[in-house]
DNA sequence: CGGCGGGCGAAATTTTCCTTCATCGCGTTC
DNA sequence: GAACGCGATGAAGGAAAATTTCGCCCGCCG
């Protein structure tokens, strides 16, 4: 009853479904832990947010000593580890006592406070800002280079691109969509499910299908990813979740990160900063793969649009 | 001739005999290494050596490791840790950890570089990173609070809200709607200019209408604006030109900031973030002030739109 | 030349970490 | 509502790393 929707044509799953090229990070590990927490059991996100929330204490103690301060089994740290991208527990500790340096040293992203109601405007501004900046820093340092490279390729030589996205991600994949019209490049973002899902089967062999959002469970996008997948289009998700059900049809997969969200900043508002971010690296990477025809295209564009603003310049 | 000093008073001995009063120390470790050196055996000396010339290479052996790697033994290693002020080679390989991720931090090459076209992928994505970081920063230091306080309070009592942009600065426009909707406001984004104009001649005192345009020089924005303005609307102007026209019809300007732009990096990419981040402020001003009846709405729409994605969860 | 002290490393011991497996709780299905 | 099955969880045994012990060997001094 849950296989079922996995494979319904003849391709074969993608290879990586499991988030195995996930390189052991140092610092960004607080954004990992947010990123990989949902998909963890209780237990283990006791673990996690032990971890995370005080990686110098964390760093002293041995598995056993972390185990009983979580109330958990070694078992279960060690699992943790893995699941966080380390070979083992010994490896976590390193990071830890790592990170633990860097916010000793001032490098510290350590712990934003919550916007709250009554915060002045010019608290507000602040804290955003910190928000989104240690956003982007957390998707740059996410972010799998090859996947991204294998997602470049792919664009640079389709011969038509289709991006999904519904609600907040629609505007993402607009953003993409235009920006790569401006490249000469044949794409469209559908934001329509029906629509959607209309021009993804007649997607084939070297088009490329790219669905973007933020909870990896949005059936209005997973389903046009599908259809695209089944007619032999090369797949690329965009998503927080690297476990969700998206990534099943997709041939590689694009990380973002999650942000703690409050009740007065959604989680569609950090996730679209990480969205844009990989949005923007996929577009240069293949402006820089199609130069040759994406300069002069860019210039088109550009002047083709300069007679819509009043002639009155610097 | 070694018990002399050890019972001096009677007060009984602490646990240690060894140098036990070095405090380990995180990152001044080098400085250590050559204040021990010269009271070090020969080879201390280059475990001592090996271990401050790399601390990450050095983190990641194991004692038996690092005792081949220097040709000693393991004894000597763990003798040497002691000697450096740490209870076993075990706390040292912490600290190296610690001083290599400060380091690695350190080592930020502020790449203020373009992009340019045969830059690999991993640059690409640290140039753009480190751009978007600068340029939130710039906006979040050149946001005129007082502005974005009138416009927040503005937003906040209005019956309708008009919003207008055109091309990339459309999808921000989207994004403010979208948003705005979300916390129970009547609100709407206008791309097409003919349409943004027949809906600002609707719109009276006690409205508000928004254009958003970084050139500050888009007619399809500034008309219908300028409607606004002439029908008693409060308008307000989110633009990267605070002398452009269209803010000669806004009672408000909030003043993005333009990142440097090169050839593979369109303007629009920069000043969307920036843009972007001004309009979060906006709502999240907005959100504050009406909070009692902005929370539910927020939860409303989450619940409607939960059946949207598929069951399975976590 | 012989004794002596200390640096040094091999091996034993202990601690820490990892794996395996049985149990338990939970959701699912009939 | 009951039985089923699956996955999460922890206990215990086994591997690996770290630490201690102990004796060798080299160089220094008498």
């Amino acid at each position: 009853m849950k296989e079922n929707f996995a494979r319904r044509a003849g391709r074969p799953r993608p290879v990586a479904v499991a988030p195995r090229p996930a390189p052991p990070e140092p610092g960004a590990l607080a954004a990992k832990v947010r990123t990989m927490a949902p998909s963890m059991t209780r237990s283990m996100q006791r673990v996690a947010e032990t971890v995370a929330g005080d990686p110098a204490g964390c760093a002293a103690l041995t598995v056993t000593g972390l185990a009983e301060r979580t109330g958990t089994s070694e078992a279960t740290v060690v699992r943790t580890a893995r699941l966080l991208g380390y070979p083992g527990y010994r490896d976590l500790r390193l990071a830890l006592a790592g990170l633990a340096a860097q916010q000793a040293s001032g490098a510290a992203p350590a712990v934003t406070a919550d916007i709250s109601v009554d915060d002045p405007m010019s608290e507000v501004v602040a804290k955003l800002t910190a928000d989104e900046r240690q956003t982007l820093t957390d998707t740059a340092g996410a972010l799998d280079l090859a996947q991204l490279e294998a997602s470049v390729g792919a664009l640079a030589s389709a011969r038509r691109i289709d991006v999904y996205g519904i609600g907040a991600s629609s505007l993402v994949a607009q953003d993409l969509a235009q920006k790569l019209l401006r490249i000469g490049l044949v794409a469209h973002a559908h934001a329509d499910p029906h629509l959607a899902v209309t021009n993804a089967v007649q997607l084939r062999t070297g088009d490329v299908a790219i669905a973007i959002t933020h909870s990896g469970r949005t059936v209005d996008v997973i389903e046009p990813l599908q259809a695209a997948f089944d007619h032999g289009a090369t797949t690329i998700a965009v998503t927080g979740r690297p476990d969700g059900e998206v990534t099943q049809y997709a041939d590689h997969v694009l990380t973002t990160s999650t942000a703690r969200e409050s009740e007065l900043r959604p989680a569609a508002m950090s996730s679209r900063t990480s969205q844009l971010l990989v949005v923007d690296c996929l577009f240069i990477g293949v402006a820089q793969r199609t130069y040759e025809s994406a300069a002069p295209a860019l210039h088109a564009s550009y002047e083709a649009l300069a007679h819509r603003h009043s002639p009155r310049d610097r």
